[in-house]
DNA sequence: GCAACCAGTTCCCAAGGGGGT
DNA sequence: CACCCCCTTGGGAACTGGTTG
């Protein structure tokens, strides 16, 4: 089997002049064209061809024909970035790549790029999990992109605002509560970027509060930097808090770390409970309470839904008890 | 100003017909192609009808035609990536846009893609941190990938084993021999991904060891999920090993969590330092000092590897004096 | 600026064989 | 037995949107 070392590579001209036979005739049966039949020896053999001379479909080629480029791009965010993610996308790109398409990731930077990504890519979708600028959604308009999710003209995805967002500060409440808990705080990071995610979870632990029964949670904006974790814990150590459910790890860090340094221990004066379940969590000292996601569901969920978009397949609900997990370790 | 919101994207075809000129004019001024004289009147008039129809290129039909499709696809290890390099990317892909290459990035996963995505983009460039398996190299030449860096055939990439690799290590030892330390060990995750590199760091550590007239220092892998990071400070504490030099952050925090609670005094007793400059190092208690490496620098070496496969350009030289910085905490 | 070309996809039609009347 | 029809199999050629001699 001696496969050619060319310079230019195999085409499907190639394989069919090899075997006398069309290049039309070869496409039909790479792609199992529905509505044309061939034999199946035919088949074979071209089959076989293909696979000898190590023929690989030219994708610029494809995509310029079919008007489809079978790629999905999705836009992650910029902000500090849930530990998790890479593990949504891991899934996400299994499930896709099964279903023949490509799953290409990017992070939104900052700066404007001058060529976005969807230029250079002409993917079938793109999708963020949040929604886009006016800008880019003009943009990607005009790049030819079919579908952007979320469209803008639409909801909000479940996944952007569904169990995968508010389940796990309910644990974290629930948690708090089942220790005998009564008067919460929650805190996350002084972050511009982290608004509308913050204040989904916030209002969903204030509903879980309400609906045990206990006052309003405080809510405080921590930079990591300054002495704002230490200024928090006093304040909070001053007015009987005794609770504190954390946007993630990084925060409860900030605030445990604050408390120590403050000798406040932890958990007895105060039990801290993050959410991600980073690995360093794991770590600390004392070790994070946290709140473990069921990643590679939210991963399928994204894929998903992007399928959605592509094929108009029907998509499966998910289901909100499987998606978050309490994981107790030392700080509650 | 009306935009057309048809259903068609707009083509060069239209810009053409629009003005009553060729697609081949269109062509000429968009791409300023040289040997090619246009009059600088029909250039402004096809440079405004182009922008007035929202004329984008089609990007698969640039790359049939031209046989680049200005993609460079960037392998990133699957390993616990450290933190920097989600900036090294921001850093490399900035660079590479302005010379007119879009950077896509992609995990490398475990489980073999049935499809991988060089596949699907047909990048001009496919670049890794780290070598690629025999198989995805045969995999990429099969596709008709141009250039693979690195190139199996040739030597590592400067930026795969050089400074930025091994100024780290040096910088962490130096620290310590620098704080009066002179027994010294190396922690090290548990992980087979890490080989090469760990192999790498762990040299670099050696040496500089030998160099400062230190003993040669012991090497340690812990696996964070069971007790091997308390019985190796252990056994570190009862052989006189008082400074530990980690492979980054994330071991920092094993060991640094593991004499904490075996009751060994950080830095007292056993003083240690991490690598990358983690956010959450700082958070550490007590915080963990560590080496910040320059990031920006590095994602400009790549950026012009890359620019040398694709245009031959000539690459700089990288200032070791440059690119790592000791970051000195509570740790040490 | 005309025309060929990049590498596929796809609509439409032609040849040929088999079965039925 | 001749004829016709239809179905299977596969090919011709236009088309995708740009680049370039």
């Amino acid at each position: 089997m001696t496969v050619e070392t060319k310079n230019r590579r195999v085409t499907a001209a190639d394989v069919a002049k090899s075997l006398g036979i069309s290049r039309a005739t070869v496409g039909f049966v790479l792609n199992n064209t529905r509505g044309q039949t061939i034999s199946e020896a035919t088949r074979q053999r071209v089959i076989a061809e293909a696979e000898r001379l190590g023929y690989r479909p030219h994708t610029a080629a494809q995509a310029l024909a079919r008007g489809r480029s079978r790629i999905i791009l999705l836009a992650l965010p910029d902000w500090p970035v849930e530990h998790s993610l890479g593990r949504h996308v891991a899934e996400a790109s299994r499930v896709l790549e099964e279903a023949g398409y490509s799953l290409v990731t990017y992070t939104l930077h900052e700066s404007e790029a001058v060529r976005p990504l969807w230029e250079a890519l002409d993917p079938d979708v793109v999708m963020g999990l949040l929604p886009f600028s006016e800008r880019d959604v003009a943009s990607m308009r005009a790049s030819g992109i079919a579908s952007i999710i979320p469209d803008p003209s639409s909801e909000p995805m479940a996944w952007q605002t569904g169990p995968s967002i508010v389940a796990g500060p309910g644990l974290q409440v629930a948690h708090l509560a089942d220790l005998g808990h009564r008067r919460i705080a929650f805190a996350a990071p002084d972050d511009a970027r982290l608004t509308a995610i913050v204040e989904a979870r916030f209002s969903a632990v204030r509903n879980k509060a309400l609906e045990l029964g206990l006052p309003t949670p405080d809510r405080r904006h921590l930079d990591f930097h300054d002495s704002s974790a230490r200024q928090a814990v006093q304040q909070w150590s001053a007015s009987g808090v005794t609770g504190v459910v954390a946007y993630n790890d990084e925060t409860a860090a900030a605030v445990v770390a604050a408390a120590v340094r403050e000798g406040i221990p932890v958990p007895g004066e105060l039990a801290v409970i993050g959410h991600d379940d980073t690995p360093w969590a794991e770590l600390f000292v004392p070790s994070l309470s946290t709140i473990r996601l069921d990643i590679e569901g939210l991963g399928r969920q994204i894929a998903m839904t992007a399928l959605v978009a592509v094929d108009g397949r029907a998509v499966p609900a998910e289901d909100p008890a499987l998606i978050a997990a309490l994981v107790r370790r030392e700080s509650t």
